[in-house]
DNA sequence: GGATCGAATGAGATATTGTATCTTATAGGG
DNA sequence: CCCTATAAGATACAATATCTCATTCGATCC
């Protein structure tokens, strides 16, 4: 377990956290990113970029591009707003958009739900495994696949 | 580095181990699976299965779907003859087949080119803080995108 | 006010990656 | 030699990702 304690946000107050963090980056807080960032939120699972474009259209009552969604999210990804799961092709919320990890995602075969949990002590450790390589570490990617707590 | 020591394959004698290994699960060495396991083992970067078609259908001198080159690398994966670089959508060809781990991936931005070291230490610290999180972790997935040696 | 510039988004095509289904070929066991 | 199971071919299609160019909208400057 990740042996310290975040605040978590949820609903508003996950959106002000958001809209501030990307704020604070000189980045814009539009109407568009928002929409993206709500559905985001909302998934219970990791979505695609096809399935928040949907969600987004229908928020919107208008027809979103898949591109927009990619723009955006590759936006939230770099600002640390949302978080790429590589082995799904998917994306989640960050649920503390100010702090800062390499996170190690759980991705459940079965019902598809993913967490997420931190360990400085494993991600130092990957890190340094890399280095020691001779290899400079710049984005580690840690993610189990398997079958959750619910789906035994 | 990975604490201990493969006898590394290469050339005919990792197609030799490969067939030995695939033979041994009882499955079939076939003209097919050897064209696609040398076409993979002879790129020095991760492999896209289309990559690999296009290799396979040179080399045959006939068109190869992808469809068949996915039904083989999935019966590759599974065996244990490759490994599937999830953030990278491609493949590689495992150098010591025989040899099972939860191997971490460094893959270079840059040049694309992708090493793997194995760290039991570190996999095992992987699965159990899953475990700890009540997940039962069935295939880790831990690579780390960066910047190679050769490339600083 | 109008000209201009840059950031954000729209529109659509296209590229890439992955699956499903149905048919045909072929290897091995009776 | 025939039967069956496995492998591979053909084709269509679905899902994911990127590219190019056009448009919109503010902000700024004149």
């Amino acid at each position: 377990m990740g042996a310290h304690h975040h605040h978590l946000h949820e609903g508003e107050s996950l959106r002000e956290a958001a809209e501030h963090q990307l704020k604070a980056r000189g980045e814009q807080w539009t109407e568009m990113r928002a929409a993206v960032f709500e559905a985001l939120a909302e998934f219970d699972k990791p979505a695609s970029a096809y399935d928040i474009a949907e969600a987004v259209s229908k928020r919107l009552d208008r027809r979103i591009a898949a591109n927009s969604v990619y723009r955006i999210l590759d936006l939230f990804v770099t600002t640390n707003l949302a978080m790429r799961v590589e082995s799904a092709n998917a994306y989640v919320a960050n649920a503390h958009p100010g702090c800062l990890h390499d996170c190690i995602f759980l991705i459940c075969d079965t019902c598809g739900t993913t967490s997420h949990i931190d360990n400085d002590k494993l991600s130092t450790g990957v890190r340094d495994a890399a280095a020691a390589a001779g290899f400079e570490a710049v984005r580690p990617v840690i993610e189990v696949r398997g079958k959750c707590g619910t789906c035994d």
